[in-house]
DNA sequence: CCCCCCCC
């Protein structure tokens, strides 16, 4: 009987300490595997003291514990995993073996070369995912934890406990896992991302389709009895594979879809308390993470995550399983079952450092999430001009505002300039006394002189309606781009010049943010649209919003 | 046995 021990762990159901000297420690264990369906039992020896060769089980049986001999678990069992050398399997009492096929079945699978060159009718196989349903309960699979959720807490009206879930993939496929209560102790500590385990035990049941992304009818949940065992590495398990999105990409990536994500966190805003809908009270902080594409994307993490992360050293940060949102254009969120990694130890995390410092913390970015809002703080009313229509704003009592994207079809620029009195704050239309004077009688005063003022009246248009608008001194002025002093100067003295610049004008597009009011003059009511500002087009943004427009209107 | 994925 040949037994070959790599790395791997093994439960001890047992313990016997049989010299209590001040010599070496000796424990007799009592060891089963993983289906329990064997048990077999050690000598073990602390390693400082060197064994006699002829006890040794082989020579290279070299199986190494992490926790200590005293780490008991609630039900008075001791889980070893084997990953430091602080105990040496010395001798094997093979007596207590009851079943050697299953012996060798168990660390076979830790031996590929070992399992290879076994028959497979003496080999009892570790299963794959895919073939496990709630039919059948013997099954060991070994699978790659890819990612693990935080221990949250519940309480609703069937009770109350906490859980955590991990996912884990193995050639054939991916499977939840859930731990409850108990097992959330038993487990959680154990259960690290990215490592390979045994499993078996745990229940199946049928996955609700509405709550899971994994591609598998079944999830788990963890029992008592289960058993989570680490093993080693060695081939076959596929490893957890981020597929990265370069933060540019993400501007063409689907609403809501998934994504793995990798940057620099060049910034990280304060933690802060929320309260969501549900009235529940969560911490949440935003990262802004860069990478190599020039672009910002900001990343909002929630809870304990949020709390701890430490972004003063502007950390490689890592998600995986980050949703993509459309909130300020593009940014990300992440789920309960995202994988946060801070400095990752993975080749994209030294590039992107090695980029970030050597220059890249210097580059003029841009994000791909908007925050500043457009206007007096308050969220850009975006409306088409069929929608100021149909939606009947500046119908009711108070004036309405929104804003558009529109270009200029004609500006009547008949009477667009008038004189108005020249005192400060007085933009009174001034009486021409013909007489080199010009009276306001509003300030109930004659001048020698007056300034000019715009008031244009223009029609705008865009894809589906057009709108009559009043453009003040101000919006006038930008929209022409000309002041109203230069404009009163062409008119006088080069109409050509005054012509061309309304003919320049005319099929210019930009934003207009507006007020829109009901006004009653001589009876006659009818909605009055006036531009408070006139801006450029940032197409960046207006391309933006017309995808996350599509979006929206697709789902 | 959870199933929340949040807030601007």
């Amino acid at each position: 009987m040949s037994v070959e021990l790599t790395k791997g762990a093994v439960e001890v159901s047992n313990i016997r300490q049989l010299s209590n000297s001040s010599g070496p420690s000796r424990f007799r264990l009592l060891m089963s595997d993983a289906d329990k369906m064997s048990a077999f039992s050690f000598l073990l020896a602390t390693q400082m003291n060197h064994l006699n060769e002829e006890n040794l089980l082989q020579p290279n049986c070299v199986c190494v514990v992490k926790k200590t001999i005293n780490n008991t678990l609630a039900d008075g069992r001791y889980v070893f995993s084997f990953a430091r050398p602080y105990f040496t399997i010395s001798r094997c009492f093979s007596a207590a073996l009851s079943s050697p096929r299953v012996h060798e079945k168990h660390f076979a699978a830790k031996s590929p070369m070992k399992a290879s060159n076994t028959s497979p009718s003496s080999l009892a196989k570790v299963m794959p995912i895919s073939s496990l349903n709630p039919y059948q309960s013997k099954w060991t699979i070994r699978a790659r934890v890819t990612n693990k959720s935080s221990v949250r807490t519940w309480s609703n009206s069937r009770g109350e406990g906490k859980l955590f879930s991990f996912e884990i993939v193995d050639e054939s496929g991916e499977i939840k896992i859930t731990a409850f209560n108990d097992e959330v102790d038993k487990f959680f500590s154990l259960v690290e991302q990215g490592k390979v385990y045994f499993i078996t035990k745990a229940t199946l049941k049928v996955a609700n389709r509405q709550y899971t992304t994994l591609k598998n009818d079944y999830e788990m949940t963890l029992q008592a009895h289960s058993s989570i065992v680490p093993c080693d590495d060695t081939g076959g398990i596929p490893a957890v594979l981020c597929d990265f999105v370069p933060i540019a990409e993400l501007e063409n990536r689907e609403k809501d879809s998934v994504v793995d994500v990798i940057g620099v966190c060049k910034s990280a805003e304060d933690v802060s308390r929320i309260t969501t809908k549900s009235s529940r009270e969560v911490s949440k902080r935003a990262l802004h993470l860069i990478d190599t594409t020039g672009k910002e994307v900001t990343a909002t993490l929630w809870g304990e995550e949020a709390e701890k992360f430490d972004g003063s050293q502007q950390p490689v940060v890592a998600i995986k399983g980050a949703r993509l949102s459309d909130f300020g254009g593009r940014s990300l969120s992440a789920l309960f079952s995202s994988t946060v990694m801070v400095n990752p130890d993975l080749p994209e995390a030294f590039s992107l450092r090695a980029w970030y410092d050597e220059g890249g913390y210097a580059i003029d970015s841009q994000s791909l999430t908007e925050t500043r809002s457009v206007g007096s703080g308050a969220k850009t009313n975006w409306k088409t001009l069929s929608d100021v229509k149909s939606e009947q704003l500046g119908q009711g009592e108070k004036a309405d505002y929104f804003t558009c994207l529109a270009s200029v079809l004609y500006i009547r620029k008949e009477n667009c300039l008038y004189q108005a009195c020249p005192s400060a704050d007085c933009n009174k239309k001034v009486v021409d006394q013909q007489n080199g004077l010009y009276r306001c009688e509003k300030c109930n005063r004659e001048f020698p002189n007056f300034k000019y003022r715009l008031l244009l009246s223009a029609n705008l248009a865009d894809f589906g309606d057009n709108q009559w608008v009043t453009c003040f001194q101000e919006t006038a002025e930008v929209l022409l781009g000309h002041s109203a002093e230069t404009l009163g100067q062409l008119r006088d003295t080069d109409k050509t010049a005054f012509d061309e610049v309304f003919q320049k004008t005319n099929f210019t597009t930009h934003i207009f943010r507006n007020r829109v009011k009901l006004e009653t003059y001589n009876d006659e009511s009818r909605v009055k649209v006036t531009v408070m500002e006139v801006l450029p087009v940032d197409h960046r943004e207006y391309s933006r919003r017309l995808l996350s427009n599509i979006r929206k209107l697709a789902s």
